[in-house]
DNA sequence: GCTGGTATGTGCGCTAGAGCACAGAGGCAG
DNA sequence: CTGCCTCTGTGCTCTAGCGCACATACCAGC
């Protein structure tokens, strides 16, 4: 897949200005992430971040007893690995490969220095506070909606962050992500089925009616999207 | 109280280089912050960002049904709208006073054209940095944890983000902030004080053993606390 | 085609917390 | 001292989601 290796296809790549994007590429490597690969840990000091372009990270923090809660999700939007430029160098929490697909990686060095440049800085910093408000959405997510709710924001978070209408993810790692039961998600997951919005099978799932599931899915969604699209406008047509 | 109004009763402002802070001075304004002012609203572009010394701030998202709940929490430690500098300008919550008290403020113009330099930059991705644990961790616990266990890390957050051991919060506005219903916090709060950890009446809580809320709490508070620390070392001893 | 592992469906009792209704209790204004 | 308002306590019912125990169903390798 040559497009997936374009390193246009991350959004943030695509959003910088071309010298700088030159300037970067003999440093970018290309990398393929496998299901489930954790690309640090908590309180690693990390050494790449992490540009997705057809894979999907999710930033999760795993509790002292095992169990877990998705912070939030990174895709070709975005980047991984932000305590690097924020000066904190690691956080505590871990990313995981939620969905197996590739990315460009860049060496720590490279992104701090890089950071000083305006245009970098400024791309950067927005798309921080995109991802802030993604994470202050899950903690009301988490507090007042429903799983039923639940389950729907993430399937099209998760969505917009690939390119098609199908997810590789059983509902024992979707369990995980929302930090539930999976029972719980094979409950919500049947009448989002029986009416006909999605159809899935032994971890493959599709999206028959994604109009559909945003009616069914909380304001949370809405509100991530908005501020996403608002902070990082897509790439001019060019 | 004059000392509340040393500017460097801020963390932040006392973490400023003295060169850097002696040019921000003529530009600061001390205001006084009551019980439940608004400082900005969802949406709003702003005008100036601040720094409490005595008063607490709390960061809210509140739904479209009118229920609400805290994102995080910042007083004299942090800084009220990181979206100036951050670059978004704006963000889908609101900053409410949980503890009234005073801050200093600075105007959105000189806030931004300051961020350019290393040391002030360097400073503020820290903290923000700091946020995103916080706001991360409250999803978490949204999540995982009981209402005590929430009710212990929230009353720690805020004792630590003041001076004394004394609260002015009434159990309904703790209930707001935690996005749990009032009676829910009248039960937790009576554990507590039959417990001998707090003793509370009419909207004043006095935090008698600490150590035991510590133990209490869930993880979430050593968490967000250590991850505190290490971003923003406390001043050092001059 | 059998066998084993993984993914999904179902039932049941249990509990935390919601929603609602109202009862005391302390402070403040007149 | 009285009356009112705010804050706190208590008692119900109701439900979402948990934990656990299995049943089924599909795929893959031998």
């Amino acid at each position: 897949m040559t497009t997936a290796l374009d390193p246009r296809t991350n959004q943030l790549l695509a959003a910088l200005p071309g010298s700088d994007r030159r300037r970067w590429l003999p440093q970018l490597e290309p990398v393929t992430l496998a299901l489930g690969q954790v690309l640090y840990e908590s309180g690693d000091t990390l050494s790449h971040v992490y540009f997705p372009t057809s894979s999907i990270v999710s930033l999760l923090y795993v509790m002292d007893n095992g169990a877990s809660a998705e912070i939030a999700v990174v895709g070709f939007e975005g980047i991984v690995g932000i305590s690097l430029f924020m000066g904190g160098e690691s956080t505590p929490s871990r990313a995981v490969v939620q969905s197996a697909g590739q990315a460009w990686r860049l060496p720590a060095a490279a992104i701090k220095s890089e950071f000083t440049r305006a245009a970098v800085l400024h791309l950067l910093l927005r798309y921080t506070q995109a991802l802030i408000t993604q994470m202050a959405q899950t903690a009301v997510c988490n507090r007042h909606h429903s799983l039923d709710q639940q389950l729907c924001r993430w399937l099209l978070l998760s969505l917009d962050r690939l390119q098609g209408s199908e997810l590789a993810m059983t509902q024992e790692l979707i369990a995980n992500m929302l930090g539930v039961r999976r029972e719980g998600v094979t409950e919500a997951a049947l009448k989002l089925q029986q009416a006909g919005l999605i159809r899935y099978a032994r971890g493959r799932i599709n999206v028959l009616d994604r109009p559909g599931l945003e009616q069914r899915s909380c304001e949370c969604y809405a509100v991530v999207k908005t501020e996403y699209d608002r902070l990082l406008p897509a790439k001019k047509a060019k």
